[in-house]
DNA sequence: ACTTGACGTGCAACCGGTTGCACGAAATAG
DNA sequence: CTATTTCGTGCAACCGGTTGCACGTCAAGT
């Protein structure tokens, strides 16, 4: 018989019965293995392996409280912002042997909640993205379990914030050297921290330039409400849009083009977070984001708590910059082309 | 004092002093209370409430056997293909309240090996989505834990498996009838079973329709490898191209407009497993991949066999169809113009 | 040669729940 | 009115590890 064939898993009594010794000192052979006699682990070792034994994760998390494991929850698995952050911070997280627990609130604060009552007795930390939760209840949580956020600024509670203000006010710039005297803006769901911090820098560095601002607000950020508020860019007298994110811009775009409207020669856009890559055409000018950097930060500060160096009011900032690719040109020259449907190119 | 405003979290036996009970009725109060007096068990509750006790995740795990848990091991997060998926399937193991791990192999059978036996322990069930592992050390987890696969098709153990075969043909079938006659397949990764069906499926459906099938393998299904074959393309004799993904095509799709040829004019593109939308312009024509319904009835499966109901040798497989989108158009008559650069519109 | 200390290992309590069994009281049967 | 269930609850063992303390052995110290 080998490598637990019988299919149960084995305990460590077995292995303590087989290795002739008790459990103690089996649990010492793996976990302080210089306190014991250096052939009594190897003997042990051995037969643990024959066996196939695994130390069994729950049992030694209920007796020594470490559970190696740690949550994360985000707003939306599926919204292409997470996945790189989620795939970063998963890898940080192993390289301390942690095992993650995904949660996906799908906006809701109650079913945060929910997921963090369900998480809070099984992982030594909660690591909350973009996190719907009033400020009372996250510092409620924070008080149970090590906690850091990310996307999300309540004070005393360790974050890491991506921040769009520089990459939002370099594509201001770059507007502005192109020529632009009027942009819009389309913003994303008020709730969001994000949105607020795009519109605000937005709109002061607008102010620098003497831009003229509109601002439409769609009720979600995606590709069909992009697509759906074109009409109402279009009656504003603005030659050049800063969508919420990139699903938004690439929806706008594709409105534009169904109107023939040709973009940038015609009408100028720019992204924000930059998830789609250069893989739209035009290629999309777009806002950095770094939410691998950030996933990766947000696990790295947590595991950072629970090896005592209380991080106590860390803030962490990353500062995001543009990525000109090919949606952004000198606005058309008034009475060269008009941008109404019908002269467009056939 | 309300709510554990302390922050340590209370435990059963907290509860059972306040009540002046013992641990066991308070544990049951919970888990079978219609064996309690009902005065009592209404009393358990709201102390239980006022103090804000959650029960020990871990700790009834332990005495247990149930975790509540599952793992979900997929190979790369970030790959579109894959959140839909991983929302599906946390949204079905959240309705019968259990938690989710998240494992990332990163394409790696090792990588997979170490995080199975990381979760084996503190979870019911494993969920494998395309597995790169060998089928015997797939057979040998099994046997350790209940377990599902999702696009893997191992005999014995239950899977679900999105077959593209219905859905390639309908895209042959949409070439031929546009009047294609020669046709290039752009390939995944060898490895990859959803690869190997889809080649075949086209080669057989083309057979029928005496359609000639050239086949260019990149390295790695990504937009980037797409541009990088079109050369390759072109200096095939083909009308249309059917990708590996949509990633895949996507990348052609902006190396064709780079050489200014026009989509779907001069040239024909269909993608695989619809992760873009209708996002591309023009819009791309693909064949659906139910990925989210994989998902759903992978967990669903796992659950089922947790409950009893030993599933067996299920094998449940989802087909596919076709969407047309704009991408797809009848080939350029020979002669009318040339597919070189040089030649598009201006 | 006798004390002292270091070293290697075992005992048993503990982590926070669950659960089979037993026990006393109340309800029903005979 | 006693005999038998039924009902509600408590006791204590158990899940599989970890860990403070104690014990025995052997080598070094004096």
């Amino acid at each position: 018989m080998q490598h637990g064939a019988g299919g149960k898993t084995h305990t460590m009594a077995d292995v303590a019965k087989a290795a002739g010794v008790s459990k103690s000192t089996v649990s010492r052979a793996f976990t302080q293995p210089e306190r014991l006699g250096a052939e009594t682990v190897d003997r042990i070792v051995k037969i643990a392996q024959q066996l196939g034994y695994v130390p069994n994760h729950t049992a030694r998390a209920l007796s020594t409280g470490r559970h190696g494991n740690l949550a994360l929850i985000v707003s939306d698995v599926a919204n292409p912002f997470f996945p790189p952050l989620i795939r970063a911070a998963q890898l940080q997280a192993d390289r301390s042997d942690f095992c993650v627990f995904l949660g996906n609130s799908d906006e809701d604060p109650r079913q945060e909640d929910k997921l963090i009552d369900r998480f809070v007795t099984q992982v030594e930390g909660l690591l909350l993205v973009a996190s719907r939760l009033s400020a009372e209840r996250i510092v409620f949580h924070a008080k149970r379990r090590p906690m850091a956020l990310i996307n999300r600024d309540v004070a005393g509670i360790p974050r890491v914030l991506i921040d769009s203000t520089t990459g939002v006010r370099q594509a201001i710039d770059h507007l502005a050297d192109l020529g632009h005297k009027h942009i819009i803006y389309v913003s994303g769901p008020s709730s969001s921290w994000a949105n607020r911090q795009r519109r605000n820098a937005l709109k002061s560095a607008a102010r620098l330039h003497d831009m003229a601002v509109d601002v439409v607000s769609p009720h979600v950020p995606s590709y069909d409400s992009g697509r759906a508020v074109v009409p109402e860019i279009l009656a504003s007298k603005a030659t050049a849009a800063v969508a919420f994110d990139d699903l938004t811009a690439q929806g706008i775009m594709t409105g534009m083009a169904e109107r023939g409207i040709s973009i940038p020669d015609q009408f100028s856009v720019v992204g924000c977070d930059d998830v789609l890559g250069a893989a739209t055409y035009p290629s999309l000018t777009t806002v950095s984001n770094r939410s691998d950097e950030a996933g990766r930060a947000g696990v790295r500060l947590l595991l950072d708590m629970l090896n005592g160096h209380m991080a106590g009011d860390t803030r962490l900032v990353l500062d995001t910059h543009l990525v000109i690719r090919n949606t952004t040109a000198s606005p058309a020259r008034p009475g060269f082309h008009s941008r109404q449907a019908g002269t467009a190119i056939g």
